[in-house]
DNA sequence: TGTATTTTTGCAACTTAGTTGCATTAAATT
DNA sequence: AATTTAATGCAACTAAGTTGCAAAAATACA
């Protein structure tokens, strides 16, 4: 237990991941997966390795949810607490390796922050 | 132009939102509205009073769409950078006064910034 | 190995937030 | 009052995500 076994499917999907900070979105994923697989396996299989802590999910500009691959997260803790950023120009989303600095909030006790930052990536800034 | 009519709809839809921090849903809005007026008259409401920067609108923890009462916002230049914050408890959704410090990032221009924080408020966390 | 058990998958149907087209009503303009 | 413009209701739709159940695949174990 605890462990993901590493089925067809996982091991499909945990190829989309790449080592970098790049996002995919759910949707892109199904749509991609289409005739490999079902859509509801995807969103079953990415429930599994995010509780694994291999991913983790948060929700772009739009409301989707999107998944990237974790760096420094455990099953139950997730650590990573660093900002997303989506271009608005080209949809592009990915985690920023940097750290957030949370404010202190008086009487109130904090356990997630989930910050998503839009703008224009360094390409379509430039065109 | 510019000014928001206001029909019986707006007035009642304004009511909901008070001087203070506390925001709402419109889930829960087309609920409480329901025999008043129609689901799709309280999502152009509410859009047009976002416009006019009377209202903001962010996304909660479960992908829902909530507005409160903007306090610094301008109809195209919503100024308010400020957290909200959701009470994973008894679920209620706010505004927090204080300031976010943005992190500057290469290569990107940042436009907008949403930080979503969860927890617990003050009552739940002393029950 | 073969059989029993558990986990994973596919499929279809469903749920729900949010949107759209269009006809009707209400408000503002002249 | 007549005309134009904006707001509303309604029904049907879209799309993301979920659920129940049966079939298939993987694992355990005698």
């Amino acid at each position: 237990m605890g462990v993901i076994r590493k089925t067809k499917s996982v091991t499909t999907i945990l190829s989309y991941f790449s080592d970098g900070h790049e996002a995919i979105s759910v949707v892109d994923l199904v749509e991609r997966l289409s005739d490999e697989m079902n859509k509801t396996t995807v969103y079953r299989v990415l429930d599994r390795l995010e509780d694994e802590g291999l991913i983790h999910s948060f929700s772009g500009a739009k409301g989707l949810t999107w998944y990237a691959k974790c760096h420094d997260c455990s099953s139950h803790h997730h650590q990573d607490v660093h900002p997303h950023f989506e271009c608005k120009e080209c949809g592009k989303v990915e985690c920023l390796d940097v750290s957030i600095e949370l404010p202190q909030i008086n009487n109130r006790h904090i356990e997630t922050a989930d910050v998503l930052l839009t703008g224009q990536c360094d390409d379509c800034k430039n065109l």
